[in-house]
DNA sequence: GCGGGGAAG
DNA sequence: AATTCTTCCCCGC
């Protein structure tokens, strides 16, 4: 075994290599304990904001830019920081530090999102496995390693420096020429011993599980990120700075070592016997705590606070990162007594995600097995907001809230619709007919004819918030507690799904019907409130069944299988004429157990009239038969009030069979009631 | 499902 | 200190 100390030559009596025997026990056991994952190859990008309007306006290209949202400088190019702009600076110091700067209004940002959807749309449709996850406008993972194994196969172990790289699979023609006996752009640490050639004739046993393997696959991503940061800059007009590694979190902070427009790879040893010495630890150890990403403030200050025995004490002049107490994650790792354990002690408590612990104990180990998530077409809610440094009156509120609603309105136009190509794919395969029963009915009600646009998702809920101006405490004591926002929810009416009413009529009856009754329920009182900040959301978001996901089919005859002692109750033209008159989503809940149901839900824009508005809805809110008390359910299945048990905490309607969680009833019941008229 | 909280850029 | 304007995830009920 390579992980094993070989103590052969040491006297097998002395103190010293009892210690050694225990020392290397623990090192093992933690070390199985969170194994770092070496079977996937992880590239991030940085893309960058500012560099929006540099491509706009090229002569602002080698002068200092910053943007500015409110009182401050949200983002600036490398020549403003160069002169000492930085992020989240009050304008009046921006100004003052560096007065010939230009300042760019950015409070809106159509723009950026859409560099930003146009930059990671390039990037995904590289992908082979669709994983491909944004984070936040800039940022971008990717999940390359089938591209990296495949290519790995396609070596020629005697003429490495003539390598070709295939983007595709089935054409051997797209790609492009590498020298795969070399790794593309920096490495962490910088100097490598001379060219790892990989060995000729390895037992090719995938996933990657060597070192030597691993540094020949990471060469590999070395090049195809170098490839994509090229291509990225020729057909896009953006340059970006990438890390590439083993999981999200090394690739993201390895392509903080050399920025801007450059990469770098975490060069392997990523284990070692002596766990000082391999670079994943040494290089995580070397990062302030609240420099690794997922330990954010609150955790960082919690951590801090525990090495050094007494509150950790935040900066005012160190607005740029790190505090002065300079606790390092390698501090935190070495720490007597450290280990998930002690974490979960430390950081655990009420609210608090339990696994906490272990969770930062493997992000200090440099493990982080969450999955780059799948590329996304629609984003999982919207959500629009202003802030004010007064906002008092309800006329204010009102021009503010129209002014919301009608931005969140051209948002979903532009986000969740999609042209209506009239393509009727044919129906390939299937050796389930039923399936096709069901696709057929489902197909026949989607909005075709409108205006040649189609809905890709629903946002089933609407929701308001604001943040009422903290309470001026005059004693000095200042225990400002809440900065926190409030907010209030309400089922999304149906009319805003239109798509031949005119955008100003239906947003001022989203404002009068939904966001006016929403303000009221949060802030019941006539005046007395002062706001800072108001948002809208459109929330809950339900994939529309497409013509083209047949998953939807098998999954409706999925759950007459499974759940007949449910569905018996219908008879199958029942079914099929409820089916009609419905359009079927999918929705996935993520729930304690994440299992999937099916839910029915009406939308037709058409029958949209008879459809509740939200303040209907919510008068008819009738949540306290829900009361708690769920606790201890025994698992007589039937009698429970109408609603089968399923398993678990989840629930089916005897209506119409949908299964859910005990939450979602009051909703769901008070669906049926509206249904039947 | 609802409302609050935390993390991220 | 928290500042902006978002997006996503998790918790307890």
């Amino acid at each position: 075994m390579d992980t094993c100390t070989d103590y052969r030559d040491k006297d097998t009596h002395t103190p010293e290599y009892n210690r050694d025997v225990a020392d290397d026990r623990r090192r093992i056991l933690a070390r199985t304990r969170l194994r770092r994952q070496q079977t996937s190859i992880i590239i991030h990008f940085d893309c960058f904001y500012a560099a929006v309007l540099e491509n706009e306006t090229p002569k602002l290209r080698n002068l200092p830019l910053a943007v500015q949202q409110k009182q401050i400088v949200v983002t600036c190019n490398y020549e403003a920081r160069r002169r000492g702009l930085y992020k989240l600076q009050p304008i009046k110091e921006a100004k003052r530090v560096c007065p010939e700067a230009v300042i760019v209004l950015g409070e809106d940002l159509t723009r950026f999102r859409e560099a930003s959807k146009k930059n990671y749309s390039f990037l995904a449709s590289f992908s082979w496995n669709s994983k491909a996850e944004r984070l936040g406008f800039d940022e971008v993972f990717m999940d390359v390693s089938d591209m990296i194994e495949y290519n790995v196969g396609l070596l020629n172990h005697n003429h490495l420096t003539n390598s070709f790289f295939c983007l595709a699979r089935n054409d051997p023609t797209a790609g492009f020429a590498y020298d795969a006996s070399r790794v593309a752009g920096h490495t962490y640490p910088p100097d490598l011993a001379p060219p790892d050639l990989a060995p000729p004739d390895l037992v090719i046993d995938s996933p990657v599980q060597s070192d030597e393997r691993l540094r020949l696959h990471l060469t590999l991503a070395s090049h195809l990120a170098k490839h994509l940061r090229q291509q990225l800059e020729a057909q896009n007009g953006y340059t970006c700075t990438v890390g590439i590694s083993t999981n999200k979190l090394l690739s993201k902070l390895a392509g903080n070592l050399h920025k801007p427009d450059d990469q770098t790879t975490l060069w392997p040893p990523y284990t070692a016997d002596d766990s000082e010495r391999d670079n994943v630890t040494s290089f995580i150890d070397g990062h302030e705590v609240g420099k690794i990403p997922g330990i954010g403030f609150n955790i960082a200050q919690k951590l801090r606070a525990h090495v050094l025995q007494r509150e950790a004490e935040i900066d005012a002049g160190l607005v740029h990162g790190g505090t002065k107490e300079g606790v390092l994650a390698g501090h935190v790792r070495k720490h007597p007594d450290m280990g998930p354990e002690t974490l979960e002690r430390i950081l655990g408590g009420p609210g608090v995600s339990h696994g906490i612990g272990g969770k930062i104990w493997r992000l200090l180990n440099g493990c982080d097995d969450t999955e780059v998530g799948l590329a996304r077409h629609v984003p999982k809610q919207i959500s629009l907001e202003d802030s004010y440094l007064r906002l008092d009156t309800m006329e204010q509120v009102l021009k503010e809230l129209r002014m919301l609603a009608e931005s969140l309105l051209k948002r979903m136009h532009a986000d969740l619709l999609e042209d209506n190509e009239e393509e009727e794919e044919e129906e390939e395969e299937e050796e389930h007919g039923e399936d096709i029963v069901a696709v057929r009915h489902v197909t026949a009600v989607t909005p075709t004819d409108t205006i040649g646009k189609r809905w890709l998702a629903y946002p089933k809920t609407i929701r308001l918030s604001t943040r009422p101006r903290p309470p001026q405490t005059i004693d000095g004591s200042t225990r400002n507690r809440s900065f926190a926002r409030i907010s209030k929810s309400a089922p999304m009416p149906n009319f805003v799904f239109s798509l031949k009413d005119d955008v100003g009529e239906i947003s001022a009856r989203l404002v009068s019907e939904s966001l006016v009754p929403l303000f009221r329920r949060l802030h019941p009182e006539k005046s007395r409130w002062d706001l800072s900040l108001v948002n809208v959301a459109a929330t809950n978001m339900v994939d529309a069944a497409s013509e083209k996901s047949r998953g939807v089919g098998r999954d409706i005859s999925k759950m007459f299988k499974r759940q007949d002692h449910v569905l018996k109750q219908w008879r199958v033209d029942d079914y099929e004429s409820k089916i009609s008159a419905m359009e079927i989503n999918q929705v996935e809940t993520r729930g304690h157990h994440g299992r999937q149901t099916i839910l029915l839900r009406e939308h037709s824009i058409r029958g949209s009239e008879d459809f509740p508005t939200s303040s209907q809805e919510s008068s008819l809110r009738n949540d306290a038969k829900w009361e708690s008390e769920h606790e201890d359910d025994d698992d007589d299945d039937d009698d429970n009030g109408g609603h089968a048990m399923v398993g678990d905490d989840k629930f089916v309607c005897e209506l119409c069979g949908a299964a859910m969680p005990i939450y979602a009833m009051a909703t769901h019941s008070r669906f049926h009631k509206h249904e039947r008229g």
